[in-house]
DNA sequence: GTAAGAATGTTCTATATTGCACATCCTTTA
DNA sequence: TAAAGGATGTGCAATATAGAACATTCTTAC
């Protein structure tokens, strides 16, 4: 149930300049769609910058369920923890999309952090921006009901209060996928859409579906 | 319902050599128990980092539930949204215990992590240690029933899978307290915690509960 | 030491949620 | 274009949870 990982910060990255300083340890990479980047348990020894397409982070649970934690696009970080020491992968990393990444060794990594002020400026910006959002999740966990969250992923996804455009399609994401990002069965999220749907809330367009601000009267209402 | 904070990083960071850095911007100040350090929307213009005492993060919703966020102590930081430009307070502060912290300007603390090696080091490494812990925190609530959230918080809170005291006594916390960590109520905690005491896996001894690792066996299984 | 207030134990009912099953409805792909 | 697999709509019984109420025990302040 947490949610899309972003609230990225609004900075401009130019991959080059900080590419400049690395020499070695990094390589461009790409991914084709449905490809796993890494894997739950794999050994971990580089951190990953998107420049181009979509990343799903997902973790498997004992008993096997699955939950989504994020979705990552241009700009973000992942694959992180190894540097605060992580050394196997907590959880595994998917290209939603074509990908375009930046794969950085840890050791470059950590050298660029403690040399190149701008960058270390940038990570940790981008560190707070995560921050914040995963506590803004953790407070939607602790206090919403499923519909309510569910309400709250949807507008999030169509970047509200962004200010690009005010009322976005989003692309395609299953209800699987939504149900694993708010925690409940895809049943329930299924439910939830319909009724949305019968109260003016979206609209399965062509392309995607159509989040209408009218949804918010769900996560505000009360 | 999330869960306690830290997941503090291990270095000796010695406020001596950050305040000898920072001049004018920064101040210890004291708080005795129960005092509040900064309450939700108030204006938000310094991190706290502290030197001593356990400090609780609070956030009240719409409709009045509380949820606590976080229980800090020696080593954290808290307040750091300023850094991200969150201009207002997003939740509450106060001292469980006597309190020494170290208030920073905004402005100072910006400089210092800019121009200081160590410090921002120190801070990037803080900052992807809490990362970690609200993941956590949130597959936490993806995956586990409330039981199952309870008896991972008392393992937590009794410092499991560190170095130290391997079956520590927990300081004291109320079943309210516990309650809004784990997103449940109260009357459910009661219910569990004594649901484990008959099982053997907690003692209610002088001074606090005692946590055996027994108790693991309930976060564990299935 | 006692009274007031806080924290805890315990029970109950209404409600939300899970987990499953099955029928459609799409979209691949051969 | 037909078949197969995936995604979605729907219903339902078993279960977990919230929320309130009340009794009891523990703390604290006077």
């Amino acid at each position: 149930m947490p949610l899309i990982m972003p609230a990225k910060n609004n900075r401009e990255f130019n991959p080059k300049e900080f590419l400049a300083t690395i020499g070695e340890g990094r390589k461009v990479m790409s991914f084709p769609k449905k490809q796993t980047i890494f894997a739950q348990g794999d050994i971990a020894d580089e951190v990953f910058y998107i420049q181009e397409g979509k990343v799903r982070l997902t973790v498997v649970s004992k008993v096997g369920k699955e939950a989504t934690l994020g979705i990552l696009s241009q700009g973000d970080f992942f694959g992180e923890g190894v540097l605060a020491g992580q050394h196997l992968r907590m959880g595994s990393a998917s290209a939603m999309t074509d990908c375009e990444l930046l794969r950085i060794d840890k050791k470059a990594m950590m050298l660029a952090l403690h040399r190149e002020h701008t960058f270390s400026d940038l990570f940790v910006a981008y560190l707070l921006a995560r921050n914040i959002r995963y506590e803004e999740d953790l407070v939607d966990q602790l206090f919403n009901s499923s519909e309510k969250r569910l309400a709250r992923l949807l507008l999030l996804l169509a970047h509200f209060g962004k200010e690009g455009a005010p009322e976005t399609i989003i692309p395609k994401i299953s209800q699987e996928t939504l149900a694993e990002m708010i925690g409940t069965t895809r049943s329930r999220v299924s439910f939830f859409m319909n009724r949305f749907r019968e109260l003016g809330f979206l609209d399965y367009g062509e392309g995607g579906l159509q989040v209408h601000s009218s949804l918010l009267n769900v996560v505000l209402h009360d």
